[in-house]
DNA sequence: CGAAAAACATACCATGCGGTATGGTATGTT
DNA sequence: AACATACCATACCGCATGGTATGTTTTTCG
């Protein structure tokens, strides 16, 4: 009773990550899973059908599902939590993976543009009862979205603790004080 | 009197922009010069001398030459000027294509994080007159380049002035008011 | 001018890839 | 028993690519 599929698609994730949109060929991926062509072959319409159900994949369980999630939020401290959460969930070398893709993929780019949309909305939703004074919650989700991308860039780059001291301090500068 | 490495080089470049690090191969390189592979390996020692070459260029002109423009800016108003004239004089392109290219490439990614450091730090020298009470301008100066990297990879999702009010946003949370 | 060096062209090879066709096996289902 | 379905292997084709070897043109300069 296994799912051979989602193996397939498993084994596409990780060799994403390991080494890009670049790698995602079919040969390749085959000795991955330790199988041949004929077995690919198949499961997916070709390399453009694996590609699409790799990212129908990851379009649902990391935006519908996120989105999802926003629900009824009543408390300050339920938002701040998972505000803070989301940013840690998120694998950030995959998401850099999928945004490296894009750039040069037309599909790719257009679920990633939706995806984007959608999470900045989702942002605004979350932290519109936390905007400080004076602050329009269009603008300060978009500028945590930015920070956001920007801190899953350098992850590898900095320390636990800057990286901490980053998102401590956009949350002071943006937020009304915790309760 | 012509300098045919240098054509090289920035037919790379461009063709890096376009279609991405994927497509630095050597006979689509040659089409786009309108020349043949033995002039590309008179001039380059292989696709990979031509991509160092391309990143010694790139990091120079990318990273050295900024840095060495922090020289003594006197005033408040030309520190915020160059500030604001950083983000919108970087291709975006570029640097998204470059962070794409060093996902998985070790070398890329090597001078990526030199870059990367090199200009956080250089942001910290920049704004630190300017950094508003209380606040870290370690700290800070990783913000302003977080949210820098966000907003290079939002550039095509978000319209100009949605940029400029978030980059607006962060000066005011950051920095004294200006004079 | 004329030789040397730089710049470029052509022909060729080996490899890896996407994709298809075909055959085989194992496990149910009627 | 007969058949269907899911799953996988092998062999093959066409194409693009990195790289080399060798010849040809153009430029430079004594």
């Amino acid at each position: 009773m296994k799912a051979p599929r989602e193996d397939w698609l498993r084994a596409g994730f990780e060799l994403l990550l390991q080494q890009g949109p670049t790698a995602l060929k079919v040969e390749p991926l085959c000795r991955y899973m330790g199988l041949t062509k004929g077995a690919f072959y198949h499961h997916f319409a070709g390399l453009s059908g694996f590609e699409q159900a790799l990212l129908d994949e990851w379009e649902t369980t990391n935006t519908d599902a996120i989105v999802q999630a926003v629900t009824l939020l009543a408390s300050n401290e339920a938002r701040r939590a998972l505000l803070s959460e989301l940013a840690n969930s998120r694998d950030p070398k995959l998401e850099n993976a999928l945004r490296a893709w894009a750039l040069y993929d037309e599909d790719v780019g257009k679920r990633l543009k939706r995806v984007d949309r959608r999470r900045i909305d989702f942002l605004r939703q979350l932290i519109t009862p936390d905007v400080a004074e004076g602050i329009d919650p269009h603008v300060a989700a978009k500028v945590v979205y930015a920070h956001f991308i920007g801190w899953q860039q350098l992850h590898g780059h900095l320390s636990k603790s800057a990286l901490g001291e980053m998102e401590a301090l956009l949350q002071t500068l943006l937020l009304v004080p915790a309760p």
